[in-house]
Parts: structure tokens; sequence; C-alpha cells
DNA sequence: TCGAATGTTGCGAA
DNA sequence: TTTCGCAACATTCG
């Protein structure tokens, strides 16, 4: 169940595995050809066949892997995973045969897409700014967070504003920088918005670092998970103590999500 | 048995 | 027009 820091570390661990490898074939299993978007697969095999991947790389939660002609784009969603297994696992949905290797998209909840484009203008229109991009400026951040209704919680989960935060990173990064998830993003304070736009970065690189947070099925390579879910200060710790004032940490149903908090640290209001 | 799960989309209602 | 809340997708786990 990947956000940003799970994807990057995906596309790093399957990186050598496929470039200057060549398409040979593909598979899809069951009935599964809805996973295929915006084509059908014999559409989409048609034009993967033969052609060489050139380079791995992520967009917001989104594995593009750029080939000699086109781009083949994968999204993890829940569940999915890659193996490299002789063998397809179970809940594999679709496979690439390379001219070494096969690659395996495993995805238990089957919710993970493969949809290729000639080019990527189908992302760029949906998806916001790269949080670790040089796209990413204070000033452009801040003119739409003062035009939103939206409360932020929502708005960072919202990827058209800002791409590749999930559930996690968005706790996360509204505690360090003492925003209630609440808050409307148009409320909030030039201050709350600069530590914001510092706090989106910095928690991404680091768990980058660590490899990511594996709770229940985040995995790469095979079986290594990351080690992020150990530096966590707010998610998944509901009834602990805030690392920075010591107060309960809550757990909300909020924006559709489960939203954790500190409601001593991260004020209820915005105070512009 | 029930509810929730790291994501996204689409719908109806406010 | 924008936002909100919820269901849906399919499966596992506690």
């Amino acid at each position: 169940m990947p956000e940003l820091p799970e994807v990057e570390t995906v596309v790093k661990s399957i990186r050598p595995k496929l470039e200057n490898k060549t398409i040979k074939n593909c598979q899809i299993y069951q009935n599964y050809s809805r996973i295929i978007l915006h084509s059908s697969f014999h559409v989409l095999k048609n034009k993967i066949l033969g052609k060489k991947i050139i380079q791995v790389t992520r967009r917001a939660k989104y594995i593009v892997l750029h080939l000699s002609e086109g781009y083949l784009i994968f999204h993890l969603r829940m569940t999915g995973q890659f193996q490299f297994n002789a063998q397809a696992p179970k809940h594999t949905t679709f496979s690439l045969d390379l001219s070494q290797g096969k690659m395996h998209f495993v995805d238990t909840r089957k919710f993970g897409t493969v949809e290729y484009h000639p080019d990527l203008t189908i992302l760029e229109k949906k998806l916001g700014p790269e949080p670790l991009g040089e796209d990413f400026k204070l000033a452009p951040f801040q003119a739409a967070l003062n035009k939103s209704a939206k409360n932020i919680k929502a708005y960072l989960l919202d990827q058209s504003k800002v791409a590749g935060l999930g559930n996690i990173y968005v706790d996360e990064v509204l505690w360090q920088a003492k925003i209630h998830p609440a808050t409307k993003a148009g409320n909030l304070s030039k201050i709350q918005i600069v530590e914001l736009f510092k706090a989106i970065p910095q928690i991404l690189n680091f768990s980058i670092k660590h490899q990511g947070t594996t709770f229940i099925n985040f995995y790469f390579e095979e079986s290594k998970g990351g080690n992020f879910q150990n530096m966590l200060k707010v998610f998944n710790r509901e009834g602990e103590s805030c690392p920075r004032c010591n107060k309960v940490i809550v757990k909300i149903k909020f924006a559709g999500r489960g939203t954790h908090f500190c409601p001593a640290c991260q004020k209820a209001k915005g105070n512009k």
C-alpha cells in the first residue's frame, strides 16, 4: 500500500532488472482485463511487444517504464508488488517476459493498474507538482492553498494539488507542521504554510532513506520491508504519547480516512 | 462475524 | 462550482 517513498523504493529496486531489457511477451491472468486502463490487453500488448525498456522512473505514485517508443505505466494502488520468479505467484494479474527474466505484477486486491501511452500528457494533466521536484515552490503552493476551501487533510490527499502524498504521510506532515487536519486550507497562516512546505520534502526524503513504511504488505525485492514505520510520530500510534508534547494521540475518521493527530499540539484552527 | 486497510474514482447531496 | 461523505473495486487480517 505504497505512497511516494514506497514507490520510489520499488522503482530503485526494479530498475536494474528492467533497464536495457526488451519486452518479448506479456500475459494477463484470469479475467483481470479491467486492470488495463484506456485500452484493451491486446492493443497494449501490440504496443509494447519488441520495445526496449530505456529507463524506469517514478511520477507521484506511478511507476513509468520509458520504452523505445511510448510508456508503460503501473500503479500499485493498495497491494501491488513486483516479483521476478520464474513462475507467476498467486494473485499475479499481469506479467512481462523480458529478454532476460520475467516480471510479475502481483496484487492481492486487484486494484493496481497498467496502461500504455504514447506520451505522458495523461499523467501530467491530472497530477500536481512533484513534492521532491523543482517545480514544488512556496509561492504557488501558498497561492493555491489560499484559494481553497477544502480541509487541509483532503487537500494534501488530492493528487492534483501535490502529487504523491497518501494517508500516512499526510498525517505525519500535518503533525510536523502542527496543523489540525480539519483546518481549511484557505485559513492557514503564512507561518503554517511555510512549515508545511518544509515538512513535506523533509519527511518524504527521510522515509525514502529508510526505504519506506511496512505495516502489512509493502515489500520490495521479494520480501524486504522498509523501516520508516519505526519513525512515525502519529500514524498508527493511537493512544500512544505525542513525541513532542507527551499528550495522547487520537485517531478519528476524517476525509474518509483514518486520521491520526495530537489534539494538544495540532491546534484546531488556522489563525489567518 | 465485522470492520478496517498505505488508493482512486465517481456519484449524489449540501 | 466546490466540497463532502460514501460506496465501490477484492482480499486479508485481527
